[in-house]
RNA sequence: GGUCUCGUGGCCGAGUGGCUAGGCAUCGGUCUGCAAAACCGGGUACAGCGGUUCGAAUCCGCUCGAGACCUCCA
């Protein structure tokens, strides 16, 4: 099977590369999951979205795909004091008085639902930190007999200049070393390290400290950025096609990763570094730190000050992808509500290619659209630029019903295909019910009652009447759109 | 302070040397009893200054402004 080329900015080089996998029609990618001590928020949706697009893609294209996405249940450290921090996890647990493992599954299955919601797939593989304790302290012995880690009153740390002897550290990130060294913050308990920058692989556990396992070194926990190298090298190999992210896991989190896989196996296990940017709100990051997130919950319902309104999932889905990976996206009602109609626009225009009936002829070229189309994922998965093209397709439908274009039986099948393809098979984007919370006061048929009602009134000319059932039926949340053969309405 | 990114029409957001991105809003038109909805169409923007070039939003320099990373973070 032959593929089209895919360019790909890798982050390493940073530039857009030819895409050519390890094992031909084969995709390996691993995906860096959520920390599960609290509810997704909209930052969280994009990279899932992100990396749900290009699976999509890969596998329309013919690619097996196997994605693997953690859920970090254990250990990133939450304060900034290293030497006495605790777990993120075990902070939550005590602060609500569960379990550890109570709060992860909470949160999991929230973040499990948020994603359902916003049609993102599940991955092929989604592990767990707890559950590889064991590959970590492999990978951490591989590292220490390597000579590139050194224990320290039972942690394990990893020795950044030792490996910068022989590997240079601080590629995906552009650091140095000799950066590192006047920009690295005096912390607590740095007493146990040789430099400050050097990272922990396994850290002591302090008797309070509720996750702990036994290890030779000490009872205590994997380090920050274990799990990602183990699990990644137990599921996709020692050598695999795309790492993803967020683009503020480039420091330290991948740096290190490829620090411990190149440790360890001798060469780092990642051919292309893709890292998309950050959802920013006022111009700032959205991020837990600021607090200034909004759940995704809280979008689906719009309850939150910030909100005017509530946003549907696909609505949040469609405005992250119309903007391209690697660019911030800035939250605003007005921008979500300007993707809400445009997501309206396009949906309706596959509802439209449905009432059309095929000419003889076609004066569209389908093909060269969907050409296009395929020529914005190619490079780089540019988003935008395929919605341009879906938006001029829609234009095109539409002339094609006022009857200013023409598409033949073959033509229009074709077109069906394309928005079937792009819209929902690789963008993800699903149609909609609207809800309809007046649906216990108002029935259906008694609306279509209403509406016939109006419609012999107006055959009457009897306008007030007429007038009278449309405006009050607007005011009870019904959208009346009258139109040639008579009526259609929804829910507002 | 160090490293890096960005500044596009009312708003969002593509585009990296010459060819209308697109969406939302607005305005005009079609349709309609009037509306609404829907559809069609118009408007030519690229922070500032200087340079390279036949030609720059696109390359180079400077200035101003915004942001990210350097600590957990998607």
């Amino acid at each position: 099977m032959t593929h089209p080329t895919i360019y790909i900015y890798n982050t390493l080089t940073r530039k857009k590369e030819e895409f050519i996998p390890v094992n031909p029609n084969h995709l390996g990618l691993y995906v860096c999951g959520p920390t599960v001590y609290g509810e997704a928020h909209l930052g969280h949706a994009r990279p899932y979205i992100t990396f749900d697009l290009v699976i999509r893609y890969f596998q329309h294209l013919g690619y097996k795909v196997r994605y693997v996405r953690n859920i970090t249940d254990v250990g990133h450290l939450s304060d900034e004091l290293a030497g006495e921090g605790e777990d993120k996890i075990a902070k939550k647990a005590r602060l609500e008085q569960l379990e550890p493992m109570e709060v992860v599954h909470r949160f999991t299955e929230s973040f499990h639902e948020n994603m359902r919601a916003l049609n993102i797939k599940s991955p092929s593989i989604e592990p767990r930190a707890t559950g590889h304790i064991i590959e970590q302290q492999t990978m951490i012995r591989e590292i220490l007999q390597n000579g590139f880690a050194y224990e320290s009153n039972g942690s394990v740390y990893f020795d950044v200049l030792k490996y910068n002897e022989k590997h240079p550290y601080g590629e995906l990130s552009g650091r140095k070393v000799e950066e590192l060294y006047e920009n690295t913050r005096e912390l607590d308990g740095q007493s146990e390290k040789h430099n400050s920058f050097d990272f922990a692989l396994w850290k002591k556990a302090a008797p309070e400290h509720l996750m702990h396992w036994p290890s030779e070194w000490s009872e205590g926990f994997p380090g920050w950025h274990m799990e990602c190298s183990a699990m990644s090298t137990r599921y996709l190999g020692e050598a695999f096609d795309i790492h993803g992210g967020g683009m503020d896991l480039i420091f330290p989190h991948h740096e290190a990763e490829i620090a411990q896989s190149t440790a360890a196996h001798g060469k780092s296990s990642v051919r292309y570094w893709m890292h998309n940017n950050m959802i920013t709100i006022n111009g700032q990051k959205m991020g837990k730190s600021l607090g200034n997130f909004i759940t995704l919950n809280e979008l689906f319902t719009g309850n939150h000050a910030t909100l005017k309104q509530a946003y549907s999932p696909m609505t949040i889905r469609f405005f992250i992808l119309m903007a391209h990976y690697r660019g911030t996206v800035d939250f605003s009602n007005e921008a979500l509500q300007s993707a809400e109609k445009g997501l309206d626009r396009l949906m309706k225009g596959i509802e439209t290619l449905d009432k059309i009936k095929p000419s003889d002829s076609s004066t569209i070229d389908v093909p060269a659209m969907r050409e296009k189309c395929y020529q914005a994922l190619n490079d780089d998965f540019n988003s935008p630029i395929l919605i341009s093209h879906l938006f001029e397709a829609v234009k095109m439908v539409n002339l094609v019903l006022v009857g200013t274009e023409k598409l033949d039986a073959t033509s229009l099948q074709q077109m069906k295909q394309l928005f079937s393809d792009f819209v929902i098979e690789i963008m993800g984007l699903m149609p909609e019910s609207k809800d309809n919370p007046r649906e216990g006061k108002l029935s259906a048929e008694l609306i279509n009652f209403l509406l016939n009602l109006r419609q012999d009134a107006k055959k009457n000319k009897d306008w007030g009447t007429s007038d009278k059932i449309r405006n009050q039926l607007t005011d009870l949340g019904v959208a009346i759109k009258d139109t040639k053969e008579g009526f259609e309405w929804e829910w507002k």
